[in-house]
RNA sequence: GGGGAGUUUCCCGAGCGGUCAAAGGGGUCAGACUGUAAAUCUGAUGGCUUAUGCCUUCGCAGGUUCGAAUCCUGCACUCCCCA
C-alpha cells in the first residue's frame, strides 16, 4: 500500500465526513487496526446501496488492517430512522432471522478475499442479555438529550406529520453501545458508513468519550448517485439485489454494463480494487474510444466476480453474448436453460405446438412480456418483438414446433433488453 | 362554525351536454440513429376473439336527458379564506 488507508478513500472519492484526520492517520499508522462498518437486516439481501461499505471494508483489509462487519440483529429489531420519512414497520422474528442469515452470507462472500482477518459480528450477542433498565443506567444517563434531538436525521422527523416513535429515536443509542462496545471487545475505534449514519456515528464517538475517555473516529462515504442524480443501484424495476435469486448474475452484470461513461468511470474508482494508476488508464481509455466501452466491461467484471464468483460471472457473459447475438438457431434445450436460467419462464402444453399452434399474442402475454394481447400486438407491428432473435413483424404469427430453438424451447425477445423463455412440455 | 375551490385515464393537467377512450406534458413501451450510452427523432400508450364492433373508465350513489366526464341532488375526501 503506497499511502495509508484515509488517503487511499479520499484519492477514490470515498469520504464525505470524517472527524480529525491527523488523530484517524495517526491511529490507522500501526497496521492490524479494526475498523466496524455496520449493516441492518432489513432484507434477506443487501443491495448495490450496501456495496460501498462492503468495499471500503475490503479496501481496510487491504491496507492491512482488520475489517469488522457488523449486523444488526439487535438494531435491526427497531429499525434505523436515519435517512428515512416515516415510521418503519417492525419486522417478525422469524423474518429478522432470516433476514440475518442471508445479509451474514453475502457479507462473508464478498469479504472472503480478506481471508481470517474478517470479524463478522452480530449486535443481538451483546444486546440481548442487557436489561432496560440498566441500559438506561449504563448508556443512557450519558447521553445528553440536547444531542440526540439536535441530529438532522431526528430533527427532519420530528418536522415532519408521522414524527418518529420512542423506539426508532431510541436506535441512535444502541448504535453508540455497539461502537463502544466493539472498543472493548475489539478495540475498534473507526466506524465507516454512509452519510446519512454520520449522527450515529458521532453519537457513539461521544458516549465513548464519555463512558471511557476513549477517541473514537468516524469516516462516512457520500451516497453513489449517478449523473442524473438518481441514487445509484436502483432501477425502474427496483434495487440491484446482491441475491442471485432476486436479480441474476446477468441482471446485474448488465447493470454496470448498462452506466453511463461518467457513472463507470466513478464506479471503477470507487467500488474496485483497480490501483489508481489502473483506474486513470481506463479513463484515458474511455476519453480515446468511448464506444469500446472498457470501462463497462471492467466494472462489471470485478463487481460481478465479487458478488457472484466466476461461475455467475461466466453465466453473465454467456448469456450476454446469446442475448446480444444473433439468430438462436441450434442451441439444445439443456444450455438454453442455462443461459436463460435467470429469465422469466413459462411453461405450455405441448399439444399447443400443434395443428395451427401457439398465438404469438398469446405467447407473449403468458410469459409477461406483454401486458395484455393488445399491448402484444401493438408491439408486434412496431417491429419489437423476435423469436429466437429474428423479428416477427406479424401480429397473427402463430408458433409452432418449426420456431423452437431446441427441441421444446424457444426464445421470446421484446426490444432490446427484454427476454422471456416459452418451455413446451 | 361561516364562505370558497377542487376530486379526470400510471402522474400532472385540459375538457364543462353529443364530433370524448377523453387535448397537452411527463412517464412507460416499441422503432430509427448509436456505443446494449446520452441527446434527438418517430410511433404507441384502458380491455377484448382487431372490430368503421363491443365492454370498462372521468371521487361515490342516485336523477334529468334520445344522449352526461360535462347538468341536478345527496354522500365522501382534499385544499384555501374568515372565525
Amino acid at each position: 500500500m503506497p499511502h495509508d488507508l484515509l488517503t487511499e478513500f479520499e484519492a477514490r472519492g470515498l469520504v464525505h465526513q470524517s472527524t480529525d484526520a491527523a488523530a484517524l492517520r495517526d491511529w490507522l499508522a500501526t497496521p492490524g487496526r479494526r475498523v466496524y462498518a455496520g449493516f441492518d437486516p432489513t432484507a434477506d439481501s443487501l443491495h448495490v446501496g450496501h456495496l460501498v461499505a462492503l468495499v471500503l471494508l475490503r479496501c481496510v483489509a487491504r491496507a492491512g488492517h482488520e475489517p469488522v462487519a457488523l449486523v444488526g440483529g439487535a438494531t435491526g429489531m427497531i429499525g434505523d430512522p436515519s435517512g428515512r420519512s416515516e415510521e418503519r414497520n417492525l419486522l417478525s422474528p422469524e423474518e429478522l432471522a432470516a433476514n440475518i442469515a442471508g445479509v451474514e452470507r453475502q457479507i462473508r462472500a464478498v469479504l472472503s478475499s480478506a481471508g481470517d482477518r474478517v470479524h463478522v459480528v452480530n449486535n443481538a450477542d451483546w444486546m440481548r442479555g442487557v436489561g432496560y433498565l440498566e441500559f438506561l443506567r449504563d448508556v443512557g444517563k450519558h447521553v445528553p438529550l440536547s444531542q440526540m434531538l439536535a441530529k438532522d436525521s431526528v430533527k427532519s422527523r420530528l418536522d415532519r406529520d408521522g414524527g418518529l416513535s420512542y423506539t426508532e429515536f431510541s436506535y441512535m443509542l444502541l448504535q453508540s453501545w455497539d461502537f463502544v462496545h466493539l472498543g472493548d471487545v475489539l478495540d475498534c475505534r473507526v466506524q465507516i458508513g454512509g452519510s446519512d449514519q454520520w449522527g450515529n456515528i458521532t453519537a457513539g464517538i461521544e458516549l465513548g468519550r464519555r463512558l471511557r475517555s476513549r477517541d473514537l473516529h468516524g469516516i462516512t462515504c457520500p451516497l453513489l448517485t449517478k449523473a442524473d442524480g438518481t441514487k445509484m443501484g436502483k432501477t425502474a424495476s427496483g434495487a440491484i439485489w446482491l441475491d442471485p435469486k432476486r436479480t441474476s448474475p446477468y441482471r446485474f452484470y448488465q447493470y454496470w454494463i448498462n452506466l453511463d461513461d461518467d457513472d463507470a468511470g466513478r464506479c471503477l474508482l470507487r467500488l474496485t480494487d483497480l490501483t489508481l494508476d489502473e483506474t486513470a488508464a481506463f479513463d484515458a481509455k474511455r476519453a480515446a474510444a468511448p464506444a469500446a466501452r472498457d470501462t463497462q466491461k471492467r466494472l462489471a467484471e470485478e463487481l460481478t466476480r465479487l458478488v457472484h464468483g466466476d461461475a455467475g460471472l461466466a453465466a453473465a457473459r454467456q448469456a450476454t453474448d446469446i442475448f446480444f447475438g444473433a439468430e438462436i438457431t441450434s442451441l439444445d434445450d439443456q444450455s438454453l436453460g442455462e443461459i436463460f436460467a435467470d429469465v422469466p419462464s413459462h411453461e405450455f402444453a405441448r399439444t399447443t405446438l400443434d395443428g395451427d399452434g401457439l398465438a404469438l399474442v398469446e405467447a407473449l402475454k403468458a410469459t409477461g412480456l406483454a401486458q395484455s394481447a393488445s399491448a402484444a400486438r401493438r408491439t408486434i407491428e412496431q417491429g419489437g418483438i423476435y423469436v429466437n432473435n429474428r423479428r416477427i413483424a406479424d401480429a397473427a404469427h402463430r408458433l409452432t414446433a418449426q420456431d423452437l430453438a431446441g427441441t421444446a424451447t424457444l426464445v421470446l425477445r421484446s426490444g432490446k433488453k427484454s427476454y422471456a423463455v416459452a418451455r413446451f412440455v
